[in-house]
DNA sequence: AAGGAGATCAACCGCCGTATT
DNA sequence: AAATACGGCGGTTGATCTCCT
């Protein structure tokens, strides 16, 4: 009857961090044979961990396909953007930030940017306006709300502009030098195959399943205005600037026309905010085989707008 | 210099869907 | 068909680091 004993069952497995021995056992191993079977990998190893610690360990730490280290404004707002159609389905958005774990994304949204998007006035739940939650509050709450949100992008904006500024140099400094390897090898997430039926249901998901309501195009151009500054492109083409900012333009296609500032008709402002996401969640997969290539137009499924998610 | 507070992140826990027997 | 293991996922924890007073 069903499977034979877990491992994890067993006794005086080691917990806690990982030596720097225990790491190479699961290097050598893995390299050499594979990881296999993960509950039977330990024993195999010559390691005291269960299957999964060990699992864990490769996954989120030893493979040799992980970037480590801070991320780029372009990852930021990937994150942020993906999180707004998806919520915290940490697998799936890092399918699209290639050599970024699940675990990796799940803590700098928790350290980070969720704190971030909140000092912005953006709940990082619902990815709208805080004072949209109230809607018995008066125009001097909404005005109190908007004076907030103003001073706090200004400082944002600094320091974002900042960070774009050294991401500028360091592409322009990474064009000059040798070409990326073969289209094969730069394919680093697997999962990352998604096809436009697969957009056209996580935008169903995000829609029906997940309860994640879908941000109007003004809370991105709040994090675009941060990210990318009021005067360098004037009111209401933050969304056509959010990525571009960051790395000078030279890969980005997550650019959706439109309309300025508070458009009184949301559904359009909404067919633009999925078209936006849906863009990039498309372009991700071939942005991994080129990186100069620019797509051109792509026609998507946007769900039907019914002004009530 | 000390220690308290807050931030960070690797690792664990528990649940769930799928595979296997 | 039922029972159980496995792998994967998201939430949480706790050790460590950094900053501030």
């Amino acid at each position: 009857m069903g499977r034979s004993p877990c491992c994890e069952k067993e006794a005086g497995l080691k917990k806690g961090p990982w030596t720097p021995e225990e790491d190479q056992k699961l290097l050598a191993h893995i390299d050499q044979h594979g990881h296999g079977c993960w509950r039977s990998l330990p024993a195999k190893a010559g390691l005291r961990r269960c299957g999964k610690s060990c699992r864990l360990r490769w996954t989120n730490y030893l493979r040799p396909d992980i970037k480590r280290g801070k991320f780029t404004l372009q990852e930021e707002q990937t994150i942020i953007q993906l999180h707004a159609l998806l919520g915290n389905r940490w697998s799936a958005i890092a399918t699209h930030l290639p050599k970024r774990t699940d675990n990796e994304i799940k803590n700098y949204w928790n350290t980070h940017l969720k704190k971030r998007l909140a000092k912005m006035g953006i709940d990082p739940v619902t990815h709208k306006p805080h004072a949209d939650a109230d809607t018995t509050a008066g125009s001097g709450a909404r005005s109190r709300v908007a004076a907030h949100l103003s001073h706090t992008a200004q400082w944002e904006s600094a320091r974002l502009e900042a960070e774009a500024r050294l991401a500028r140099d360091a592409k322009l400094r990474a064009l000059a030098s040798p070409p990326p390897p073969p289209a094969s090898s730069v394919l680093d997430s697997p999962t990352s195959t998604l096809s436009f039926s697969e957009t056209a249901m996580f935008a169903a998901a995000a829609h029906d399943v997940h309860g994640v309501a879908p941000v109007s195009v003004q809370h991105l151009q709040s994090y675009g205005q941060a990210a990318c500054g009021e005067d360098q492109f004037g009111a209401g083409t933050f969304d056509s600037a959010l990525l571009d900012c960051s790395v000078a333009g030279a890969d980005q296609r997550l650019l959706v026309a439109v309309p300025d500032a508070v458009d009184p008709d949301q559904n359009e402002e909404d067919k633009g905010y999925w078209s936006s996401i849906l863009n990039m969640v498309n372009s991700s997969v071939s942005s991994s085989l080129t990186s100069e290539v620019v797509q051109g137009p792509v026609t998507y499924y946007l769900p039907p707008a019914t002004g009530e998610f």
